[in-house]
DNA sequence: ATTAGCACTCATTTACCTCGAGTGCTAATG
DNA sequence: CATTAGCACTCGAGGTAAATGAGTGCTAAT
């Protein structure tokens, strides 16, 4: 990477993109003369000018514009606003998110604050339970020949299916049952239940293994189910906001994108599976692992709820991205979120 | 209403309405003086035209246009489908839904195939359980402070919610708490759970008062939470396949409305409470009840899961929509939810 | 009652022009 | 030698005018 910019290039590159970032319109050598302290004259700009854009950090969308900054241009300014470590955290406002006790109603409030805050798509994560424990299991028996599994995770995470059972279950054997799931996999996480688990339980379960394998299939089911991740999102709207991608075709792929939610799974998971700079990522153009994105920028932050049980938060917006905002944002998020684990672990 | 259309008027104005529906672009006498069956000149089909104008089934978009049908036009034309009881009820093809003993994935599932079997945009809401009636009730443990409250009702739709108490709770006391939430509030719909009965069980619980309290408060809350209906939509980018509502603003209003859900919600009370035409509703233009819908058709039709469950589906598209195809999917899906309903009780 | 013919309308398309922001280059300046 | 002033040039945006053509209403002939 060009280490050698020069200062002055430096801050002429910053102004370029600032001035960008607000008004969406290429940004002139003149405009810049007054814009930046050092008092320049637009034709010295233009010279420095001339040499960003040999280095491909800023390019003219066409002869006798003014300039734009390139996806590298943006690569850097967000590096070094990477580097400010000590984001100042400007409190969010109106964050107002409850202590419902239940993830997934915090998650989805947490998704329109953000919207709200940043003018921005926003996407949030179910937290995955990769190494997640079983907190809690029972059998329930509601009709004869139907039973509900309720089963809490750690994070108080809720997931329930009915059961349609071949034979009838006597209130003792459905004691026993409960027992012995709970025994067994209390504790357990999802990993931890294998085949050969599954065929102790069986047997143990002796002549009701036929129920027994009918709820474990169900947890797998559950599992599964949980495979696609639950994403929740926010402000879709808000790409109307910015004319670079509200033309038909952009907006038509975006918005699909978030009603699909297929694509932001990709990016989730490659958020978790990269961990960088404070848990935040950012995803400038073709980064991006999804193509649809190609013309935005995508900011994305871990978030941690112990017990390796990990979610992703996200803002998709266009690549004049208020990323200093954003960034800061997503940080006090990520805190507000841990708060509430703290409280209800 | 005209009922004096004469025959000629009417195929020509069925003619106008198919035309348009296909192109969506003004229909000219040139073009249908070849289409219709009845060999007329142009000339002659101005005439017609001309009246019709007059009636106010069609209008010319700007003068030296061709014409395109009214609202009004729309009406008669939706009407007389309506009549044509017996529609033939085309099978509808990939409907793979699966028993899974959970309504609300059938539901997620049901608004997807709609949409891409129908090219528009689509919303199922979830049972309003008005006069449902709980099916079971239970507490459980989870900690030691904290318990979860399992509620199944009517159609297998299960609520849960975290508890978290003030005081321990011994295995006795949850077991009489369980006896008694069981005896008193199965089979009862939610309307029917009123201060008296909640004073009575408070009464019931002794020193435990506070804790039936609390779950008492959470049984609330969730019928609360159930208040703004579920609502599930798919396709909602379809509505970029039709240019008439795609440019920029109507496509944010109404990709805005589909993505909020509130307007939804008034659709479904709308259609919930007016009972017409074989619980099928079609609302042209001004006609519905949102404002943001004023460009497109919206129709809708009533499921009933039994115990006076009911919820709506709809369908949100331009006004020129194959209104046939339409009423076709949806009497079929309304059938395919009933017999899911038979099965799962 | 139907139709052919014609004059007329008007949205849309195309071509063409002007305007101005912005550039690159060169020569002058400190 | 870095900076700046000046100037010719480029090219997109925006405006106007003309050409196009689909469609109409009306009238007169069949």
């Amino acid at each position: 990477m060009a280490v050698s910019l020069s200062d002055r290039k430096l801050v002429i590159l910053k102004a370029i993109i600032k001035n960008y970032l607000e008004t969406g319109e290429p940004v002139g050598s003149r405009t810049l003369s007054k814009y930046t302290e050092l008092n320049l004259s637009s034709a010295t700009i233009r010279n420095e000018m001339a040499d960003l854009e040999e280095l491909e950090f800023i390019f003219q969308p066409h002869t006798s514009a003014g300039r734009i900054p390139s996806d590298k241009g943006y690569r850097l300014y967000v590096d070094m606003l990477l580097q400010e470590k000590e984001a100042e955290l400007t409190a969010l406002k109106n964050i107002m998110i409850e202590k419902t006790g239940q993830v997934d109603q915090v998650l989805k409030q947490a998704a329109k604050v953000l919207a709200s805050n940043t003018n921005y798509a926003t996407m949030v994560s179910a937290p995955v339970n990769k190494g997640n424990t079983i907190k809690f299991i029972q059998l329930s028996q509601v009709e004869d020949l139907q039973i509900v599994a309720v089963i809490v995770m750690g994070g108080n995470i809720i997931k329930n299916k009915i059961l349609d059972i071949g034979e009838p279950l006597s209130n003792e054997n459905l004691l026993k049952l409960n027992m012995l799931l709970n025994t067994s996999l209390i504790g357990l996480s999802i990993e931890a239940i294998n085949l050969g688990l599954i065929a102790r339980l069986k047997d143990q379960a002796g002549n009701h293994s036929k129920v027994i394998s009918d709820v474990l299939d169900a947890v797998a089911d559950i599992i599964q189910v949980d495979d696609d991740v639950e994403i929740y999102t926010s402000g879709t709207t808000n790409i109307f906001k910015y004319p670079e991608l509200s033309d038909k075709e952009s907006a038509h792929e975006i918005i699909n994108a978030f009603e699909e939610k297929q694509q932001l799974a990709e990016l989730v998971v490659d958020t978790l599976s990269s961990e960088d700079n404070h848990g935040i990522q950012v995803y400038i153009g073709d980064e991006a692992p999804v193509k649809t994105m190609k013309d935005c920028s995508v900011v994305t932050a871990t978030y941690e709820l112990g017990d390796g049980m990990k979610g992703t938060i996200g803002i998709i917006g266009p690549k004049r991205m208020d990323y200093e905002h954003v960034m800061n944002t997503l940080k006090t998020l990520q805190q507000k979120l841990d708060e509430i684990y703290q409280k209800d672990g």
